[in-house]
RNA sequence: GGCCCCAUCGUCUAGCGGUCUAGGACGUCGCCCUUUCACGGCGAAAACACGGGUUCGAGUCCCGUUGGGGUCACCA
């Protein structure tokens, strides 16, 4: 059975040296899509072979990240390090069979052969040094490291998903190390085989993985495995059109979570736009991803992050959200803010209020935002410019205001008649009395609608802050 | 530097030879709605990098130039 014929398994292969950052998550999500839009499988490998840059709070941020974004693997993770002794055994046949050999350079003779090369202009490539020398010429008990035999006539071409056809001359690559001479095997070695024994259909992966390809497709012919099908995705890009590190800020999937407010299926939507596209279609929720997503559709040049798009595509998944949903997840920032834990009081009234409060944000953290007046103690603290609000006309609306809400009813109907009875009688618009009152209400100059406050804050706490400003402002 | 990839509004993109005086979205700027801020609605400015071909006809195909990116480890 060929490739293209058998069921779909993609995997998601991130090495825990980091944590999982958005370029990783769109890799991640293109996978999850493809595997979920064919029926088949999405597994999920930890490339932890370098012991020494690999962690365990990496591989859990990782998993975290995943889970957060929803793009559930099949099965349980698999992790690459458990598996050097299969990889190994790889490297020994490819040496039985010839299709390997062993190199004695050591380290500082390489050093010395790419610096001449590089002194001379040449491309730097191992220069297969001990290719078809006899390893008896070695010292006795010399370290070794095993190299792939490499073609090298002709030419490799990859019919990739993504980027069509790639032709590289074979003399173009050299003899990569399989085997390092500690007996540990490389990435090269390593994820051949795990993609061959988990049964890796489609790897889909980023472009800074084309030209690895075109090694590893070497490993693939030798060992006589079938070939995958390949898609190299471009790289997302930072702002000054370099690929995305460390430096270029918030790209913690985490911190998109925690710093940001911003909720994963907006962050889904989001990535999945960036490289990729169908007819106008801006909102895509998940069912209609998986409905529509095909790789082949990937775009061949980098984008790049656009933190305002982000926003925007969130505010549309807030609205959308269901509200006590928001409220959960709203909360742990509110607690923040005003420095002091939710009570369950607070809760059901941050949850009364998120229909009110979710139109005006963009992401949780602005939610609440808008929601801190709700439990801020009395007095309130004033913003300057609400403060400047109650001066002159603004205090005697205030104080008109406030002596006819004193004897309403408090429902929607009474407030709104009296409210615009006292601005009937003053003469003025509505907006006159009602930015007052807001001022006074929540210390703030914009909140949801001056009557949906007066109700969330109840009878009692909204006359008291109107007294409290009252008094202050005699 | 060698090799590989890319190139439509500021950004993400639609466009797969004629329907393109190039469409959508974000952002920007107006206007409307309006008790503030948002939301929503309407409208505007804004792009086919350049040069050659091929063709009756090119944003769409080919070549080159320029620009950008990726990659060249006993890292993944």
């Amino acid at each position: 059975m060929t490739a293209a014929s058998a069921p779909v398994v993609t995997r998601f292969a991130p090495s825990p040296t980091g944590f999982l950052h958005i370029g990783g998550a769109r890799t991640a999500l293109f996978n999850w899509l493809w595997a979920r839009h064919t029926g088949g499988k999405f597994l999920l490998r930890i490339e932890d072979t370098d012991r020494a840059r690999s962690t365990q709070p990496a591989i859990e941020a990782i998993l975290d990240g995943m889970r957060w974004l929803g793009l559930d693997w099949d099965g349980d993770e698999i992790y690459q390090f458990a598996r050097a002794s299969r990889h190994a055994e790889v490297a020994f046949d490819l040496l039985e069979r010839g299709h390997a050999y062993k190199c004695f350079a050591t380290a500082e003779e390489l050093a010395e052969m790419r610096e001449q090369q590089r002194a001379a202009k040449l491309p730097m490539r191992y220069d297969g040094r001990w290719r078809n020398r006899d390893p008896k010429e070695a010292p006795e008990g010399a370290p070794f490291v095993v190299r792939l035999k490499a073609e090298t006539e002709g030419e490799t071409t990859i019919r990739d998903l993504v980027q069509g056809d790639v032709t590289v001359r074979n003399s173009e690559l050299d003899d990569m190390v399989l085997l390092r001479s500690d007996g540990t095997p490389t990435y090269m070695l390593a994820v051949v085989v795990d993609d061959h024994d988990m049964g890796i259909t489609h790897v889909i992966r980023g472009d800074d993985h084309l030209n690895n390809a075109f090694r590893q497709l070497g490993i693939i012919r030798a060992m006589n495995w079938p070939e995958p099908i390949y898609g190299h995705v471009p790289l997302i890009h930072g702002d000054d059109g370099q690929k995305l590190s460390k430096r270029h800020g918030a790209l913690a999937v985490d911190a998109y979570r925690d710093e940001m407010g911003i909720l994963p299926e907006a962050l889904n939507n989001y990535l999945l736009r960036i490289g990729w596209g169908h007819g106008d279609e801006e909102l895509i929720d998940r069912d209609r991803a998986i409905e529509i997503f095909d790789v082949s559709g990937i775009g061949r040049s980098p984008g790049r992050t656009d933190r305002k798009k982000l926003e925007n595509v969130n505010g549309h998944y807030i609205r959308a959200a269901d509200d006590r949903r928001l409220t959960d997840l709203t909360a742990p920032f509110v607690a923040q803010k005003i420095g002091r834990d939710m009570t369950a009081t607070d809760i059901n009234l941050l949850h009364r209020s998120i229909e009110f409060l979710k139109p005006r944000a963009k992401d949780l953290l602005e939610l609440a935002e808008g929601a801190t007046f709700l439990f801020r103690t009395r007095p309130l603290d004033m913003e300057e410019r609400a403060l400047a609000l109650l001066e002159g006309q603004g205090a005697q609306l205030l104080a008109a205001v406030t002596t006819a809400l004193s004897s309403v009813e408090w429902t929607n109907e009474a407030l709104d008649a009296a409210v615009r009875g006292v601005a009937e009688e003053a003469g003025v618009g509505l907006g006159k009395v009602a930015q007052p009152l807001r001022a006074a209400l929540t210390g703030r100059t914009t909140s949801p609608g001056i009557f949906d406050v007066l109700l969330l804050l109840g009878r009692e706490e909204s006359l008291a802050r109107l007294s409290d400003q009252l008094a202050t402002a005699n």
